[in-house]
DNA sequence: CTGAAAGCGCTTACAG
DNA sequence: CTGAAAGCGCTTACAG
């Protein structure tokens, strides 16, 4: 492959000539600029990243640690921040920990080991010891989606508090009392907040939300069925089953089909993270939607603000109730779709 | 952030033997190897991969380009080839083209820039300078799922041929005649393939496939609901769908229910690629299944034996069908979920 | 077993 | 405007 060199030679320039048009710099004659980019051209001349990496100690790159790509919501976010990231000239590497601490530190520790100019983690656990070493070692960081507490960096995140109060309004309203959820690990962030503002939204009408209630999931798909399972066997099992991620509710569905439940009408379900595919599912699922596309951006702008030497703030969007027909049918809702 | 320099000099040694601990090299003395992984460890020292690749001329990095990240066929192929890759000693960078070339070709530039050591792609063309020029600048390239005719370079996928005749023969027993079929681009292998397997199979049926029934789509949601509409604006509508790929499903799926037709009685509905939801939809799904796990595998092994200077030869798995209820209630099947 | 030194392919002050 | 040279952080023959 050719190098600086052979187009140096070829233009009959030196390589810090040919170094100057590449990078754009000013002061370079226009016959030398057009000699350069023919000579490039001639030999299809491509830079070397790693050199140049080396040498600015940039690498134009972001580091992006998934908890799960299997999740539809952040597969769509992971989409929204390489479009945010390469609209700045950067490209980004994906991390998918699969809500494992020990893959999401490979991952991390590989991307560092890459030398990435920031990186966007949305953590899988309360913080290991490599997230707290990187985020003090200086390394631009933003969280999304969930964050780790005591670490002092910008967090791009949605709020569901009040979507999950409209959410219990439904269901409390469609003559539901006995109120259940599919929780997340409560070492993260997400899984400990959906399941506090559920239980606040169920004390403002008088309900309690007891223990017997609250499933234990890790948000992938089989946990949801497990907790689902659990909920059924018990003497008096909840008439409503808010799962706190669309994963775990694929699980809640495998389980509650099995059982021969008419969704909607002997039972309740809806979803945390709204995706296409809710609205095809027997029957449509009301769940409480991201702005995740927003998410994406968010996060970019913020790292980028951070690796630019900014202070970026930390960034909170409102989540919305999606009204379909897994609750129950209500009056038909405005915010409702087909 | 600690260079070798600085262990070097913690250790008391030259960075040449810090650098042979850190890379096995067996001719360092026990004594040697002990003081610079104490040095390494209080230092908290970490190579730089970048300085690494340049010196090595490898990165162990392989690139993957998907035609599309929110296909879930697409995601889990990119699980298990990051996955297969993890364990061979190599990181992936991915590259979501959206279905559009000039984003194929942004990716696939970016990552030859980097030096990957080699590149598996799903193509979502016939076939870009870009790529041809890539593929004879020695790149060692595997192409999985769709590939590109003229560019030898091994290529890892299912063959629905089978399976399509299966399908096609299921929808014959339940009486279905008028059969048509959303493509994906024909520039694409999977797009042209699946079309003309379908066109064989119904001809085993004394069945054409009329040019009417053959709907225009480019795998991604949208275009399936226009190409039912299509179909439901015909004189004579189809009575079975058979869309190419997931995304393509959902939109029919919208635009069925849209215009209030029974999916599996007024209609029937099938589809290409299996996914989790299509065992929750109204109805659930008839799809055919890829070995998608395998595929990845078997692509990631490939590519690792080009890397490696062998000639590793193509593959092709058997795709199978998986009867669910959307084409109508026939017997039993025994391949059948619940 | 160990170290001094060259070199991977670039970029960028520094002179001119 | 242009070039010679240093240097980014490693690895690896080459001597010893």
């Amino acid at each position: 492959m050719a190098g600086i060199k052979d187009v140096a030679a070829e233009a009959g320039v030196s390589v810090a000539t040919v170094s100057r048009v590449l990078n754009a710099h000013p002061s370079v004659s226009e016959a030398a600029r057009a000699r350069v980019l023919a000579a490039v051209e001639t030999l299809g001349y491509r830079p070397n990243a790693v050199a140049r990496s080396l040498r600015t100690d940039q690498t134009r790159t972001l580091g992006l640690v998934i908890s799960d790509v299997l999740n539809p919501y952040f597969t769509e976010l992971a989409r929204s921040v390489e479009e945010a990231a390469r609209a700045l000239g950067y490209s980004v590497i994906i991390g998918n920990a699969d809500e494992r601490p020990d893959l999401q530190d490979h991952h991390v520790r590989t991307l560092l080991d890459r030398r990435i100019d920031g990186l966007l983690v949305s953590p899988t656990d309360g913080g290991t010891p490599l997230m707290l070493e990187a985020a003090r070692g200086g390394t631009p960081i933003v969280f999304v989606d969930r964050w780790i507490p005591g670490i002092d960096v910008p967090v791009v995140r949605a709020d569901g508090r009040a979507a999950i109060g409209d959410l219990v309004a439904h269901l409390y309203g469609l003559g539901r009392r006995r109120l259940a959820i599919i929780a997340g690990p409560a070492a993260t962030t997400t899984g400990s907040e959906r399941v506090e503002a559920f239980r606040a939204a169920l004390a403002g009408h008088g309900l309690v939300l007891p223990d017997a209630y609250v499933g234990q999931g890790d948000f992938q798909a089989a946990s949801g069925r497990r907790a689902t399972e659990r909920f059924l066997a018990l003497p008096e099992p909840p008439d409503a089953v808010f799962a706190a991620d669309n994963l775990m509710t694929l699980g809640a569905l495998d389980a509650l089909r099995a059982h021969g439940l008419r969704i909607g009408a002997d039972i309740a379900l809806a979803a945390f993270d709204d995706i296409p595919w809710f609205v095809h599912t027997d029957p449509p699922v009301t769940a409480i939607a991201q702005p995740t596309g927003e998410l994406g951006r968010a996060a970019v702008h913020a790292l980028a603000a951070l690796i630019d030497g900014g202070t970026p703030p930390s960034v909170t969007l409102p989540a919305r109730l999606v009204v379909r027909r897994s609750c129950g049918e209500g009056a038909p809702n405005p915010r409702s779709e087909q």
